[in-house]
DNA sequence: GTCGCTTGCCAC
DNA sequence: AAACGTGGCAAGCGAC
């Protein structure tokens, strides 16, 4: 499908103005949606990409073979009536971008007629890249990711333009943004039809509902202690660059040049053999340096668990929290080929988990608190062992169904099952061998990793997977069951896929990994059940409280006078036993700062 | 100086 | 027969 005849205009004069209003009023070469509501291609430029503080300077609407630039700033009233007066729907790409910044303008688009593209061929190819220029370039004309990269070009190589500075009369930029909603109604023409041919609308709604209520998680903002991110900042800081003066004094090193650290211990005779993982050198990581008894290897790994701390999670806190303290990350709502959400600038999926000897992990934590002071509180609440569950689910293994539904821990009945011995406890080792290799299941691993990460032998590793598989055959006929299909389907369809229980979603595989399939499945279910909770709360009332989403725990930010309320809900919601064969069930807790969390109940007591 | 790659490391 | 998955990010370093 070509470009060649597709027809743009800037909106520069009354005259124009009234072209594009009689336009609007014409047949289009637009979309139907089932319900007969028509959709018009909708986009916007923007002074930079931060949805809160940006500004809109261009609003382009087109169908598939005409396309409008409106300045906003001169022409905005006529955008502003095209967008309300329209009768019927929006396509955009990303439609949570360009949402923002006309409800910042007071113009709010009925989100039942939005239709994003992203989600759509996010769903139909989950591997594959969501940008509008690539998905042009594959699905609609390949010269659209040439012109897209030309306006890049352009915009940089003038002098100092920015995408806040470029004149809008600059014909490249208002003819390339017009080309926008062309393009993405052109891609949903394109997407609809494998749509509904892949049977994909329900993993679609699901992704085109929640990424609404995750972007109002990242607006709200997840507030931040900054005097005590910087206290501790300069701190950690300071005592990494004492070690580093003292590895120069005493070694005449860089206390971070890896492989000149690694030179002067094989001189002092410590034998190394592990290697990188491109095998192109030794390794020097934290198991390695753990091993060394050498006050140098002391030295660079304790530099680098505080530089680690203080330049990948309290710098951002010091120096990007807004006036009110707030941190406001980019939150992806389809970041990972699993259908998880993904978190940027910074991520806070990642923060260090609070443990024994392992201070500094507190301390980033805590630096995240309730924005209301001693009127609030921060509520969590994470699924149980829900990985697990959808394993136990998918594969229907009935020892592992029965495990969730007896009494007690889940990981001591699965380990009396495997061990054949009704007397193992919490504490038995045989507990934690039995949750690695269930975990190995879930991710794929063979003996020679279980081993690694069980910490036992490779005799004692193979014997216990032997045994998980005896005991639980429906989990190993479920993995089979589930690469014969890809490959199956690989000789029958050209591509090896399965697909999710709850949404149809297809979950592809990487030629030669069919292994890792269960992994997506897995993965790939909870995200969906998560994102279908978020719905439901959202729905519930405490779309004003969430704050934040980690893979499978809600984070919010709560004024204690709705403590009741918030909890009675997430009860409610997060324990559901229809969603399931099995019941999911979550865990509440609560603090003032993350790093203080603690059990519902506990706190309740105390 | 910037860019891209490798290495290492944080989470679920 | 054998195969641990999904992410984001900073430092170091060589290349341009």
């Amino acid at each position: 499908m070509s470009l060649d005849a597709v027809q743009l205009h800037l909106i520069d004069s009354i005259d124009s103005a009234f072209e594009f209003k009689r336009w609007l009023g014409e047949r289009h070469n637009g979309y139907q949606l089932v319900d007969g509501v028509e959709l018009l291609g909708l986009d916007s430029e923007t002074t930079g990409l931060d949805t809160r503080n940006d500004r809109l300077r261009l609003v382009q609407i087109g169908d598939a073979d005409t396309g409008w630039a409106i300045p906003w700033e001169r022409w905005g009233g006529v955008a502003e009536e095209a967008l309300t007066q329209w009768g019927g729907g929006w396509v955009l790409h990303n439609a949570t971008f360009d949402e923002s910044f006309f409800a910042r303008e007071g113009i709010n688009l009925r989100r039942d007629r939005l239709v994003d593209t992203r989600p759509m061929a996010h769903v139909l190819d989950p591997t594959y890249s969501t940008a509008l220029k690539n998905l042009a370039a594959k699905h609609v004309d390949p010269r659209a990711k040439a012109l897209q990269d030309d306006l890049d070009d352009a915009i940089n190589s003038r002098g100092g333009w920015t995408w806040a500075t470029v004149p809008i009369t600059f014909q490249k930029y208002w003819s390339y943004g017009a080309l926008d909603p062309v393009i993405t109604m052109r891609l949903l023409q394109q997407l609809a039809p494998k749509m509904d041919a892949d049977g994909s609308w329900k993993a679609y709604e699901l992704e085109n509902t929640v990424q609404w209520v995750i972007r109002a998680m990242s607006h709200r903002g997840a507030h931040v202690d900054r005097e005590y991110a910087r206290q501790k900042s300069i701190a950690f800081s300071r005592y990494c660059v004492d070690v580093e003066q003292w590895v120069r004094e005493h070694y005449d090193l860089g206390a971070g040049s890896d492989v000149a650290i690694i030179e002067y211990l094989k001189s002092e005779g410590y034998e190394f053999t592990k290697r990188t993982k491109s095998g192109a050198r030794y390794a020097l990581d934290s198991e390695v340096l753990e091993a060394i008894d050498h006050p140098l290897a002391k030295a660079v790994l304790s530099r680098r668990q505080l530089l680690k701390v203080t330049s990948t999670y309290l710098s951002h806190i010091v120096e990007e929290a807004d006036a009110d303290d707030l941190m406001h990350p980019d939150i992806n709502p389809l970041g990972a080929r699993t259908s998880r959400m993904s978190m940027s600038k910074p991520n806070l999926q990642n923060l260090p988990r609070v443990s024994e000897n392992k201070p500094h992990a507190t301390v980033v934590r805590n630096c995240y608190t309730t924005r209301y002071g001693e009127d609030g509180v921060m509520v969590f609440s994470d699924f149980d062992q829900i990985e697990m569950r959808g394993l136990a689910h998918m594969s229907g293994d009935e020892g592992m169904l029965q495990a969730f539904v007896s009494e007690g821990d889940f990981f001591v009945n699965l380990a009396r099952q495997v061990f054949r011995d009704d007397t193992i406890i919490k504490k038995d080792p045989r507990r934690q061998i039995t949750k690695n290799v269930g975990y190995g299941k879930i991710y794929g691993a063979g003996i020679a990793k279980l081993a690694l990460t069980a910490g036992i032998s490779h005799e004692q590793a193979a014997a216990a997977m032997h045994a998980f598989d005896a005991s639980f055959p429906g989990v190993r006929a479920f993995q089979n069951r589930v690469q014969r299909i890809a490959l199956e389907r690989k000789t029958s369809e050209g591509v090896g896929y399965v697909r999710s229980p709850l949404t149809h979603r297809r979950h592809p595989s990487d030629s030669g990994k069919e292994y890792a399939l269960v992994n997506y499945l897995v993965q790939g279910l909870a995200a969906e059940m998560f994102k279908m909770k978020i719905l439901e709360l959202d729905a519930a009332g405490l779309g004003d409280f969430m704050v934040l989403p980690v893979h499978d725990e809600i984070i919010m930010d709560v004024p204690k006078d709705n403590l009741r309320d918030v909890i009675g809900t997430l009860q409610k919601v997060m324990n559901d036993d229809q969603l399931l064969s099995i019941p999911v069930t979550a865990g509440l807790a609560v603090g003032s700062r993350w790093g203080e969390k603690q059990d519902y109940d506990d706190a309740m007591v105390a």
